[in-house]
DNA sequence: TGGTAGATACAAGTATACAAGTTTATACTA
DNA sequence: TAGTATAAACTTGTATACTTGTATCTACCA
């Protein structure tokens, strides 16, 4: 008998990961930032110990530089560290459409298609916000239709110094009527099983969203290292 | 004046890691074996806590599984998580032969002609765990030459299941001698500016050492998941 | 003999205390 | 006033105590 709750309850561990990972990507925490994990501790109402762990995984991550003795500081955004993520994920994901597009199940097909469905919705309202989550669930889908799931996790690990630039375009006035352009050619490619057209396709988008980069670190120079 | 030693060093945290991943690497710690951070603690002579961080260093990469409340074990080799790191480590190890074989400076070039001699010289004598480190070594320096030091952390933490499974392989009787012919014709290839034909012996290369998969499973079995 | 309730041992999660080293502030000296 | 030495106030690293939940073992009952 099975009557107690699946959901596996949420440790302070996750619970401080999460909220400072978040307030890091979108800028609340801007890089450079001095944090302690006493102080963390006492603004989050936990003790030390979660703070700690969770800095230690940040820190993994790239997010925070933990420094013995000395002090934990928000990293800045290397550009060398965006480049090697942007090459990491054309490379993959040129092989991810080119096999979505031979043979991408019934069910992934059609979350492809509510997706775009629903980023031209949100274009329409100007849903920003919104935009950015289709975005990355449009990506998501050709990964986990493809089978590829620790592959995505590791795209997105690799591409977080990139994804905390991208925070920053959603303010700007942005060029999301050509990203949901090609995301529905791609999709288009993918239906049409033209692995190659669908591979040339993803290689512009993914070439579209690095341009900004040099935009961005005149915009705000002290966030870069 | 800096009189002081630069390395910087080591903590217990560090230290408990090494020695437990090695360990676990190796085969000395099977997978499916049963640990507990108290017990560990008192076999390595340290508290809890540099433990317990080690444990979620090794937890974050896959080689334990932590169970609150219950217990902690090294993983069972995934062939699906096999599997992925495969295709990751193809597809970036393609773009990263065809970017050395058209711009490798010198100083690689070097490394690599004095990795591939090593291998040779460690063919003849046999010691299959000195060709092990070459094998990594030789690819190492392609991606470091291509500065992408970070796409060739994330590789090997990709393959870090996969890399598992080569520790057995030492034992037995392997085909070194065709993997060393490999890496000779590779870096030939390189040296000549030939990207195409670098590229399509890359791609053997690693099919290669991928073969025997099958093998390691029916002969541990119980080492997989 | 089979089965269930309760005690017990043990697991990881969390909180707190202490150690070791760095930085900053302060007061004293030349 | 400038500079230096000392002390105080931080930092993270490590050790230990306590909390909470799980599994197992034991004793008792039908």
């Amino acid at each position: 008998m099975i009557t107690q709750n699946n959901r596996t309850k949420e440790s302070s561990r996750e619970k401080v990961y999460k909220i400072i990972k978040n307030n890091i990507m979108n800028g609340d925490i801007p890089p450079g930032t001095k944090l302690s994990e006493k102080e963390m501790s006492e603004q989050l109402d936990v003790s030390r110990t979660p703070v700690r762990e969770a800095f230690l995984q940040l820190n993994q991550e790239g997010l925070l530089g933990v420094f013995p003795q000395v002090g934990t500081i928000v990293t800045k955004i290397d550009l060398k560290v965006v480049e090697e993520g942007r090459f990491v994920r054309e490379n993959i994901e040129r092989a991810i459409v080119r096999e979505a597009a031979m043979k991408l199940d019934a069910e992934s097909l059609l979350q492809l298609e509510t997706n775009v469905t629903l980023q031209e919705f949100s274009l329409g309202k100007g849903s920003f916000q919104k935009l950015y989550e289709l975005d990355d669930e449009f990506h998501r889908i050709m990964y986990h239709g493809c089978d590829k799931y620790r592959t995505w996790e590791m795209v997105k690990q690799m591409n977080v110094q990139f994804d905390r630039l991208r925070i920053f375009r959603l303010a700007v006035n942005h060029q999301w009527d050509i990203i949901v352009a090609q995301h529905k050619e791609i999709f288009h490619a993918i239906t049409n099983n033209d692995p190659d057209l669908a591979e040339k396709l993803i290689e512009e988008h993914l070439r579209l969203v690095n341009i900004e980069k040099k935009a961005l670190l005149n915009d705000n120079p002290s966030y870069f290292a």
